[in-house]
DNA sequence: AATTGGAGCAACCAATGGTTGCGCATGATG
DNA sequence: CATCATGCGCAACCATTGGTTGCTCCAATT
């Protein structure tokens, strides 16, 4: 039981798009829905649309600039997301470990 | 570039009433449509829905008997589906790892 | 044979991710 | 200074998806 994970900030990172958003902004170290929008397969609106998103679950902060908006992924927050994806991924590794001892001690148990 | 990630295994498990569900089968070795729907916040026909995805990406197999349609995790399939979780969480941690040295590297050159 | 209960199917609804088209404001240019 | 052009936001619209209800069907039990 016990979902330690926030499924907004799952949700957010679950989306193909929004993970090569995060993915560009941080190799590139910031963008704009423009610039963004350049490098994927769907229209600045769709861009803009995502960062919104992010934004709200705070996984980017925006800071205007002139008549630009440049966006920037908030670290500590992305560290966050990335601990809980670990924790999930650990959670069920450990389940799995636990099936496949169970699984043995019943075949050693079959065999004597 | 180059996202070894599969999209379709991702967004299979980003759903939260599909994580649920997935830890519901691994908890209990197994189940139906009716007896995960009795556990979860969702009527039977949207868990048979869902079941269904999980079924298209390999993550469940299902064994007809009797009247009833048993669910159990493909363990196999999990496993990969943790792998890439692990993967993507690692990926970004060391772009953040990265950035961070950087701006250190930075920081004593401003001091020197 | 009659009843009960699990599962599938269909219609429908809301939310989301995508598009196009437009207007607006601000920075660059003549 | 006037104009051009560009970056952005807003609105309408469409397809897909996750959810519901209502029904039928089929197998197990009694």
């Amino acid at each position: 039981m016990s979902f330690t994970i926030d499924d907004e900030l799952w949700s957010a990172v679950g989306d193909p798009i929004r993970r090569r958003m995060l993915d560009l902004l941080l190799t590139d170290g910031g963008g704009t829905s423009t610039t963004l929008s350049a490098r994927l397969p769907v229209t600045r609106q769709a861009v803009a649309k995502h960062l919104a998103v992010l934004d709200r679950v705070g996984l980017v902060h925006v800071t205007p600039s002139g008549r630009e908006r440049l966006y920037a992924v908030d670290e500590a927050q992305l560290a966050r997301a990335i601990a809980q994806l670990s924790s999930v991924g650990a959670t069920w590794d450990a389940r799995l470990r636990r099936i496949k001892r169970i699984a043995e001690a019943i075949q050693r148990n079959q065999e004597s």
